[in-house]
DNA sequence: AACAACCTCAACCGCATCAGA
DNA sequence: GTCTGATGCGGTTGAGGTTGT
């Protein structure tokens, strides 16, 4: 459940200490029992707080920035095949979290296919640049609504889309060799 | 230089599901 | 079978930084 709101450090950026003082008991104890975790590290935050944050940014072998060519292109294929499931994609890229996967799609790919849906569409109408950015993160918002009513179990969709997902023609060898690891990661991942 | 608009990302929230008593 | 607490997930928020006017 949410946090209880009164006396927690809700809202704050995380310390250096705080950090320092979650990373030792995690240690200790594991990453598990959240709620004896927050209590034992004698912080004022949540249990879910404190998992939150070992899994988005202490855990170790976090990748943080720069998210690669080949990470990107998959994230695309994988968003176009799973839809919004950003923890089934984040364990797709090694390193990669699913909070940091969702910003990313939020912040720079779903600009980024609206831009290529705008250019194909060869719209011949003109907005200041100021109108049109805002124009692109509004639509952005509508089309990840309409994701989540119509992702649901919609097993011929996901069916429509693997053939899309396989289409490697024209990739370069370095991307190739990325997928074909990818597919090597896990046989189970498709049906 | 000052202000507004916009962008990014860490963190929180609410709900769903799981697991054990 | 059911209740309850723990965990996991996706959506959303807001602070701080950047860019444009």
């Amino acid at each position: 459940m949410a946090c209880v709101k009164k006396e927690l450090n809700r809202g704050g950026a995380w310390t250096a200490e705080e950090d320092k003082k979650l990373a030792e008991v995690i240690e200790i104890h594991g990453p598990k029992r959240w709620k004896t975790i927050a209590a034992k590290a004698g912080l004022n935050r949540c249990g879910k707080s404190c998992r939150l944050r070992w899994l988005n940014y202490l855990r170790p072998n976090i990748k943080r920035g720069n998210i690669s060519d080949q990470e990107e292109d998959l994230i695309l294929r994988l968003h176009k095949l799973l839809g919004n499931r950003w923890s089934l994609i984040a364990g797709r890229l090694p390193g990669r979290t699913d909070n940091e996967i969702k910003n990313y799609w939020n912040s720079h790919l779903s600009k980024k296919i609206n831009q290529r849906e705008e250019q194909s569409e060869g719209s011949t109408r003109e907005f200041s640049s100021k109108t049109k950015k805002r124009r692109i993160s509004e639509k952005a918002k509508e089309e990840v609504k309409e994701e989540n009513t119509s992702h649901g179990d919609d097993d011929s969709k996901i069916k429509f889309d693997l053939d899309d997902f396989f289409d490697f023609s024209g990739e370069n060898p370095s991307t190739l060799e990325w997928v074909r690891k990818f597919l090597e990661l896990d046989e189970g991942l498709l049906p």
